[in-house]
Formats: C-alpha cells, structure tokens, sequence
DNA sequence: GCTGGTCAATTGTCCTACAATATACACCCA
DNA sequence: TGGGTGTATATTGTAGGACAATTGACCAGC
C-alpha cells in the first residue's frame, strides 16, 4: 500500500444532481446538439437518461427558462423548445433587472439618463455610417404615427422607445442597441409625466432632423442632432431632479 | 335577471398557481415587507399560507433564485433569505447573458468592445471629476499587483478588469461602473492571448498616465489616456478581426 | 475550557398519482 | 364536400408524502 503521501488528491467540489442535470442541458444547448426552437425529449424521458427523478428535471429546466434558453409549452404537442436567443432577450432582461434594481435604491433614474446620453450619441453617429434602407424606413414609419397621434394616446412612450431602439440598432452595432433599448425602457416610468402639445411637436421635429442627418451619412449632424435632443427631451422625465 | 346584455365582461387571463406565489413573493420583497438579509418563512409554511403545495412553493423560489433575489441555503439555520442586490449583481448577470450569446453567434466579440470604448471614456471623464480618494488607492493597489507579478501569472486579466472596473465605479455612476464591468469581464477569454513582456510593461505606464489624470481632475487628459490605452489594448484581443 | 458527538430544522431529492392543457384527428352535420 | 365539433392523447403542471442531505446548535465528557 502506498505511503500516507496522497500526492494530488483532487477532491473536486460535489455538484448536487439539478446543477448537474442544468449544466449539461446548458451545454447540449449551447454546443448546438438542440438547434434554435428544437424540442428537447420530454421530462419523463430526460429523468430516465439522467438518472434521476421528473421533480428534479423540472427544477433544471426551470432554471434554463429563467435564463431564457428555452420555453416550455403545455399540451400534446407541448414541451421544452430551444428558444432562439438574441440581444433582444438581452435587453429585456436587462431591463427588468434596472426596474428592481431602482426600485431597492441602488440606482437612481438619473444615473440611467446619464448612460443614455453616452450610448445614443455614439449609435446615432455611427447609424449614419451603417444605417440600411430598411432602417430609414423603420424611423420614419414611428415617426408616422407619432404624427398622427393624440396627447392622451397612452402609446406615446412607446413609439419613443421605438424610434430610439431603431437608431440603436442601425448603428450596426447590436450590444450597443440592446443597451439601448433597455435603458431607454428603463426610464419609461418618469418619462412623459405631463407632455403637452408643443412638447410633443417639437420632439416629432427632432426626430425629424436626426432621421435626416442619419439619411444623408452625416455622422456629426447626427450626433449634434441627438444631442440637442436629448438635452431638450430629459429636462421632461425627471420631475424631483435638478 | 339582467338582459343578457353582458357589458363589459372582465375574462382577466388565468395565472398558474406558480405564477401568482412567485408574484406575491417578489412584490412583498420589492414593497420591502422582507428587508436584505431577513429570511422568509420555510417552505412548507409558504404552502400552507397560499394553499398550494411544497413544489409549487419551490418552482416559484427557485424562479426568485435564478432572478437574483433571493439565495437558498440548506441545514438547520437554512431558509431562503432576500438578497441585497445591487448594480454588481446586474453586472453578473449581462456578462452571463453576453457570454452565451456570444457563443450562440448572435454577437460578436468586436460588437462589445466598440461598445467598451463607448463606456470607458466618458467613464474616465467622469472619474476625473468625482472620484474619492478610495478609489485612487484601489487603482492604485491593482497598478502595484500589476507591477510585481509575471507573464505567466493566469490572474492578469483579472487584475485589467479590477482596474477598468474602478475607474467605471469611480466615475460615480454606478450603472455606467456595472456596464463596464460586464462588458470589459465579457471580451476576457479573447483577451491577452499572447501577451508579452513588453505589451505588459505599456499596458502599466498607461495605466499609471490615467490614474495620474484622474487624481489632478482633469477630464479631457483621462479621456485622452483612456482612448490611448484602448487603442493599445484593444489591437491585442481581437486575434481573427481585422 | 475545549473537543467531540448527537439533535433538530430546513432544504434537496424522490416517488406516484392526478389535473390541466392543447394539438391532432376522426366524426358528424349542413 | 366543407367546416365546425367533440374526443383521444401526449405532455406539462400540481399535489402530497416520504426520505436523504446538510448544517448550525446544543450538550456531554475529557
């Protein structure tokens, strides 16, 4: 029998059954065995290849759909399918986690602001660089129905937030328009409190230029435009700010 | 009996019995009915409370986990007990999500580190105005590692990413410091592949020029260091990219 | 006073069964 | 022949109970 000298005893940490169920479904995700909206086996048949019980498999996959990879669907034709992630998700989660983080105070709307006026300066100057056709077209149909709309209509945020995600996205960069558009959610709350007539015009007015800035591949005119934009727009969402 | 005229009949959509203990769960913590750090109450008493049974309860915490909100530990002082989240719990989280997709193919390594320099610099503007002297000492310390270490230490990348990190921090935006930190943590695997003496040797002078910068408060020369040193650093990480 | 072992509360895992759900398909009626 | 209608069925959702694993707290003994 050897010596007592355990030379390189590796004692590797114990992982609990979920974790292990979790990580290797992770993998197979990832690595590509189950491709984007594939149906992965049903949770009878996963508990019997692992080696454990249904209960536990559950536990797995509902981690994996908390972390958006897949989704479950109940019925016959039901199961866990591999859900085609995107930065889009990214920004979804992103901001939901911004609101809770806000919500506890360990973040303040204006910090949020701050953030936006780093990220959509830089996309509008580069959406004039990369911009495609399709994306004009995007700007300009919010714009359309910013310009129809009514002071009371309860979308009015939302077509903001469309426009913005929009030159987000044409940036050609899609990080910076995930952040984008989560930021931007993100400070839906004390955007719009009391919007009147001329605020509103005066936005659809700087929208205008800016689309038009990013149209004709004027990086600088664009930024300025954004800028002055947004100088005038966050004047109005923080109300108990100085 | 009313004419069968039903006006406005309600048809609010069912919530699974998981859904609705998740919910209730969650606002109680936002709503600060369980301060950071309390523990709520075991599992068998949750059920009985929502008169639902121990897994429902489980899938519902476990949902919580995965959000960050909570953190499970077993044994006899165990419980589920509220977690004190913070920008840096954020930051965890999108430094995950980019990591996967990234791996999916649904973003590339170039897309975040455009991103990064969109961060870092006005980051390092910032700083210059509102950093404590806390933080110089932080920068500081990591610059001291940096000094006395080798090539073939494997923690240099996490002594690059303490040092970017604070100076997000310090900029006195914590959602700025958060960004940072996920972004700069996501670029690490394609980071300081083949680092040499001499690159590492630079990479300290620059850091030692920004510090410099920032501690005499001036924000244009620590935006100008700052995008040296990413000019610098930035050519070394991207080894398949133009 | 310190070390060691036992205890108890809580989560982790398992088993089994039933309920809810939603597709697919046959079926009936016009 | 066509379209709605019911029914079968596979799958997830929920239930309840039982046991294993974990870990701090307590207690006994040296």
């Amino acid at each position: 029998m050897p010596t007592g000298s355990d030379n390189k005893f590796k004692a590797r940490q114990v992982t609990r059954p979920r974790d292990q169920v979790e990580q290797q479904l992770r993998e197979a995700i990832l690595d590509g065995h189950f491709g984007q909206g594939d149906k992965l086996p049903p949770e009878t048949e996963l508990a019997q290849q692992f080696g454990v019980s249904r209960p536990t498999v559950r536990e797995a996959l509902g981690a994996l759909v908390s972390a958006g990879l897949i989704r479950k669907v109940p019925g016959v034709a039901g199961g866990s399918f591999v859900n085609s992630v995107t930065p889009d998700s990214l920004s979804q989660m992103l901001s939901e986690s911004m609101d809770t983080i806000v919500r506890i105070g360990a973040l303040d709307i204006a910090e949020i602001t701050a953030v936006r006026r780093v990220l959509e300066i830089p996309a509008a100057q580069w959406a004039a660089r990369n911009r495609s056709d399709a994306d004009i077209a995007k700007m300009r149909s919010v714009i359309e129905q910013q310009k129809r709309t009514t002071i009371d209509d309860p979308d009015i945020p939302e077509y903001d937030l469309r426009f913005h995600t929009a030159i987000g996205y044409a940036s050609g960069n899609r990080l910076l328009g995930a952040f984008i558009a989560a930021v931007h959610d993100a400070t839906h709350p004390a955007q719009f409190l009391d919007v009147t007539s001329d605020v509103a015009k005066k936005t659809i007015r700087q929208h205008i230029a800016i689309v038009a800035a990013i149209e004709s591949s004027e990086p600088e005119a664009a930024a300025a435009a954004m800028n002055e934009h947004l100088d005038y727009v966050l004047q109005y969402s923080l109300p108990n700010a100085s």
